[in-house]
DNA sequence: CGGTTTATTGAAGCCTCTCAATATGAGTGG
DNA sequence: CCACTCATATTGAGAGGCTTCAATAAACCG
């Protein structure tokens, strides 16, 4: 099966032993909650939703067909592990390298991007439905930590966070302070047929 | 091209503006350095020899003719792309909620079981031919902590580790104390074609 | 409106970091 | 075989980032 994200937002995440959670992936609406499907018997991680989500199942069948019959398809769905695989690594490079406050405004500043390919983003910022625990558990830090260095952010004047939307007021020293390279989001589409 | 480590181990790390280093992803003897050989010109990430190494480079299009004529080449090459993505994520896992000594449990227990995969350690331990210094850039820790939270698992008599060799006198322990789980290493290969 | 989730704040402590110095080891050339 | 050098490992001390526990405020929901 695989799965699409219609509306909403999800995870695929792990529970440990001791009860933490770590969120591993974070999926937006447009985005598949496997690279081509694979993967059904991992049974490692657990998919969940952070919010009222609708998703759409495809059979692995029915995908693999329309992969071999149009090209397109399996053009993007190789796009699509390519860019999966790349946050991914970003996501290691974040938790064993950035700060708290660096890690969230990298967040942020993926996430701008990623949410404006797909018109969820305008300049000014974005809807962010998701709780702060939550962000704790996708970057590795404790909820009271991510409130307070969120609070930095505001306080600095880059970001303000009302309800449930965030609004960037400077994205390019939010990037400059994240470490953020959007170079990595471009690779190009025809190398990634194999 | 697709690269696959013959000898020696390297990796895919990523180097940050402030001059920090985050290792992404080890390669051992057998590993292949790209999921399929894709992921050409993403940019983002150097791949880099730890030791020295020996490493075969296979064109695209060879790998793509001969998974296209053998299912068994093509199925090892899903198959490797799974793991890599699960150990990826497991990574993640790590550098998010275990602590110093328990990322470095888990890394040995990790890598005891890699390393027993393709002949190059047996019950006792394996050959450790990395420095602490690629330890920490590999966890994301400071090497001056990677060489106390060695010292605590030495202490503890988990294990020893006098020059290169790395010797596990109680993996069970070991493990148990890592929080690690083997189960992710058995996805059923069947499923995973496409 | 009452009840539950989420956000915020305070205080104390531990884990991990940085800086800096010393020790150990490996490899080289004399 | 020794002296020298460079990389690696080890140790100490102090500081800071982040965590935990616990309490309060604010927001959300039926």
């Amino acid at each position: 099966m695989l799965s699409l994200v219609l509306d909403g937002w999800a995870c695929r995440y792990k529970l440990l032993a001791n009860g933490r959670r770590q969120i591993t992936a974070l999926f937006l609406p447009g985005d598949l909650c496997e690279p081509f499907g694979v993967m059904p018997h991992v049974v490692d991680q657990g998919l969940a939703a952070l919010t009222p989500a609708v998703v759409a199942s495809v059979p692995l069948g029915a995908v693999q067909d329309a992969a071999r019959r149009w090209p397109r398809i399996a053009e993007a769905l190789w796009w699509d592990l390519l860019v999966a695989a790349t946050l991914e690594r970003e996501h290691i490079v974040s938790l064993g390298r950035r700060s708290a406050s660096e890690r969230l405004g990298h967040l942020f500043c993926e996430l701008h991007v990623r949410l404006t390919m797909v018109g969820l983003a305008d300049e000014d910022g974005f809807d962010l439905p998701i709780t702060q625990s939550d962000l704790s558990d996708l970057l590795g830090l404790s909820a009271v930590h991510v409130n307070r260095s969120l609070q930095d952010l505001r306080q600095t004047g880059l970001l303000a966070l009302r309800g449930r939307r965030l609004t960037l007021y400077d994205i390019d020293r939010l990037r400059e302070l994240s470490l953020f390279e959007p170079a990595w989001f471009h690779p190009r589409r025809s190398d990634a047929l194999p």
